[in-house]
DNA sequence: GTGCTCTGGTTTTTT
DNA sequence: ACCAGAGCAC
């Protein structure tokens, strides 16, 4: 946390950083379009949205408000590079996921009505490194065979390792736990501070334990890069520094991409910027980012606002432009979201602003006894608004997903469908994890993680007979057939294991192996879980997934990069297709719309987060969050509390000050009757 | 060495 | 409510 006259000094420097690249704000300035173009740019488009999209040189900032049509103006721009005849290979196309990507790719091939766009680079950047790792492994001399570590992965290797380690104990602190070493790792990473530096400023506590620390991330580093293993932040990094290092690679690529991209880019971190910074290096190449400060909510994973407040200083010539027209929100819900911004201490000046005659709702906030009743009032309304709306124009929003419980049950006791989007991930799943752990030892037999994860479910072996096990493996090299040299083969379930390889590899499809894999694990489920019946449902989703990929090295790498994180809930008929009202974290909720928005749980504690309350800077991020939440809605914002609520370790009884803060003008507060039930 | 039970400490957001 | 680590029986 920084002291009180560091914070100031530091918003100083940034503000005049911003002051000046807003000195040099693009002058409107009319553009020349030619007849033949097959999209009438002017008419489609406003002024600053036509500059965005046909100042195709250079490098440019664009500022997009909430609801400003950051898409189109990506969707535009595409349309406009491959009219002017730019080559659909050259553009690069970076969104935060992937969903985003092909969404714009589909709507250029709609506008354009061709199918030149399906040629563009596009992907998030850890899909566009993990691409470039593959395909140029030869070059940069790497493994091809390699595996991407998801956060559970990386924190199990830290725990592996940690285990291994005589740790002497120091009186009154505990050494930190796998989930922090984690944090410390990736945080330090991220923002390219050491480790070392990191410890001390972050957690003064653990300075006595600094050495061990490091050690245990620099064995760490060495197992992944013996065993071809990347996690996250490697993909980024390992790029960044073959571009750097590398000069036939960096011209390669350069020479590729001339015309790149950016959305979201006020979440990019340290790392991604540089990336960045590297691919656009030649004047030749045009670079447009697009964000929102006002939008930043990404933090906590190392993602640096101060990317987007700095542009004009990495990039002197760069051009500014500001989207501030918006096309989303009634003049209700733009006066609230407005009044939200005006609260934050440090952006570029922007005032969102809208044509719309009709007023609309005023944004309510509404106090309950109890988050139960909270709850049934939301299903309530619900219920009462599909009468003239369908249910996936309609959303529920929280900080985070366990405050989600009361709607969900309220919910499925009305037979309303839903999707659920963001927490528990899919992919973490025990049985999910399981499962694919047989799929990636296929790929890399030297995923030393994953082995340890199959012989750790066999009864009898622990996790002595385990590590000795991967290490022979890891040893050896042959895979599976490292089995039968065990010392372990004697064992009947080490047997058995070993047949099952056998069968997958003599296996012709991914299905085929899935098949075998899913018979076989089954079985050790059954004894693991007594749940067992509804988790091998999930199981239909990989096999979807399996039929969907034609390799396994792409199958595995969706998995790890575009994991599946939507749940239709199983509120009995399923066949009602997409016409959900949609769950989902703010986080998760980032660059959609929904007609009518609710948000629960506001408050003081809970939105904002109780751990953020004393420190400016975070506390700020959370109100970017409520910002980001608040300017989804289209007609209706409703927000929602208990008057009181409670968590093991909280309490929680004050409305968000997020609401408090602001003009009561600019909603409309109702305080339900203090209704006592039982 | 393996696997069970007990206890004490911790809850946010995700590529 | 859930997990990690310690302690203990086989």
């Amino acid at each position: 946390m920084l002291h009180y006259e560091q914070l100031k000094a530091k918003q100083q420097r940034l503000q005049n950083t911003i002051d000046q690249l807003e000195n040099r704000i693009t002058a409107v300035q009319p553009t020349q379009l030619s007849d033949h173009f097959r999209i009438p740019y002017a008419q489609a488009l406003n002024a600053s949205q036509l500059q965005a999209v046909c100042n195709i040189d250079g490098k440019a900032l664009v500022i997009a408000g909430a609801g400003s049509g950051k898409t189109r103006i990506l969707t535009y721009r595409v349309s406009f590079l491959l009219e002017n005849k730019i080559a659909a290979n050259t553009i690069l196309l970076l969104t935060f996921t992937r969903k985003s990507a092909l969404e714009i790719k589909h709507r250029v091939m709609n506008l354009l009505g061709d199918q030149a766009a399906q040629h563009i680079t596009s992907g998030t950047f850890h899909g566009f490194c993990h691409m470039l790792l593959s395909r140029y492994s030869q070059l940069l001399n790497l493994s091809a065979q390699f595996t991407v570590l998801d956060q559970t992965d990386s924190t199990e290797a830290l725990a592996f390792i940690k285990k291994d380690m005589i740790i002497p104990k120091k009186n009154n602190t505990i050494f930190p736990k796998k989930n922090t070493l984690y944090k410390i790792l990736s945080s330090s990473k991220n923002t390219l501070i050491s480790p070392e530096i990191y410890i001390e400023t972050h957690y003064p506590d653990l300075i006595t334990y600094t050495d061990k620390i490091v050690e245990i991330f620099k064995q760490y580093e060495t197992y992944k890069k013996n065993n071809h293993l990347y996690d996250y932040d490697d993909l980024i990094q390992t790029v960044a520094e073959h571009l750097k290092n590398n000069s036939e690679f960096k011209q390669l690529i350069q020479a590729r991409y001339h015309h790149i991209m950016v959305d979201e880019y006020q979440d990019t971190n340290l790392p991604q910027k540089e990336l960045i910074d590297l691919l656009a290096e030649q004047p030749s190449c045009a670079l447009m980012v697009v964000g929102d400060d006002n939008q930043s909510i990404y933090a906590f994973r190392g993602a640096n606002y101060e990317n987007i407040l700095r542009f004009g200083e990495t990039y002197h010539e760069a051009t500014l432009i500001k989207l501030e027209q918006n096309y989303r929100s009634t003049p209700h819900i733009l006066n609230f979201i407005n009044a939200i911004a005006d609260q934050m201490t440090l952006s570029y000046k922007k005032k969102l602003f809208s044509d719309q005659i009709v007023q609309g709702m005023k944004p309510t906030y509404t106090r309950f006894m109890q988050e139960k009743q909270e709850a049934t009032w939301i299903a309530e309304q619900i219920e009462h608004y599909q009468k003239s709306l369908s249910f996936h124009e309609m959303a529920v929003l929280f900080r985070a997903a366990y405050q989600s419980n009361f709607i969900q049950i309220e919910l499925m006791k009305r037979h309303i469908p839903f999707t659920m989007v963001g927490g528990i991930k899919f992919i973490e799943k025990r049985h999910i994890k399981d499962i694919l752990a047989y799929f990636r030892v296929i790929w890399n037999t030297s995923d030393f993680i994953s082995w340890h994860r199959i012989l750790l479910l066999l009864p009898g072996i622990g996790p002595s007979a385990a590590k000795k096990m991967v290490q022979h493996i890891v040893t050896e090299k042959t895979g599976f057939r490292a089995l039968k040299s065990s010392a372990y083969f004697k064992k009947e379930v080490i047997q058995t294991l070993y047949a099952v390889f056998q069968k997958i590899e003599a296996s012709l499809s991914l299905l085929d192996t899935f098949d075998y894999i899913e018979q076989y694990y089954i079985e050790q489920l059954k004894q693991l879980e007594d749940d067992w019946r509804i988790r091998i449902e999930d199981f239909k989703i990989l096999k979807q997934l399996c039929l969907e990929h034609s390799t396994l090295h792409l199958f595995l790498a969706q998995l790890a990069l575009d994991p599946p994180n939507e749940m239709q809930a199983l509120s009995q008929n399923n066949d009602s297709g997409s016409d959900g009202v949609t769950l989902s974290t703010i986080h998760s909720a980032k660059g959609l719309e929904w007609d009518t928005v609710f948000i629960l749980a506001l408050l003081d504690g809970q939105t904002p987060h109780y751990k953020t309350l004393e420190d400016p800077e975070k506390l700020e991020e959370e109100r970017k969050l409520f910002y980001v939440a608040c300017s989804r809605a289209k007609n209706r914002l409703h927000l929602t509390s208990p008057y009181h609520a409670a968590t093991y370790t909280h309490f929680f009884d004050q409305p968000s000050q997020f609401i408090t803060e602001l003009d009561p003008s600019s909603l409309n507060w109702i305080d339900t009757p203090a209704l006592f039930d039982l």
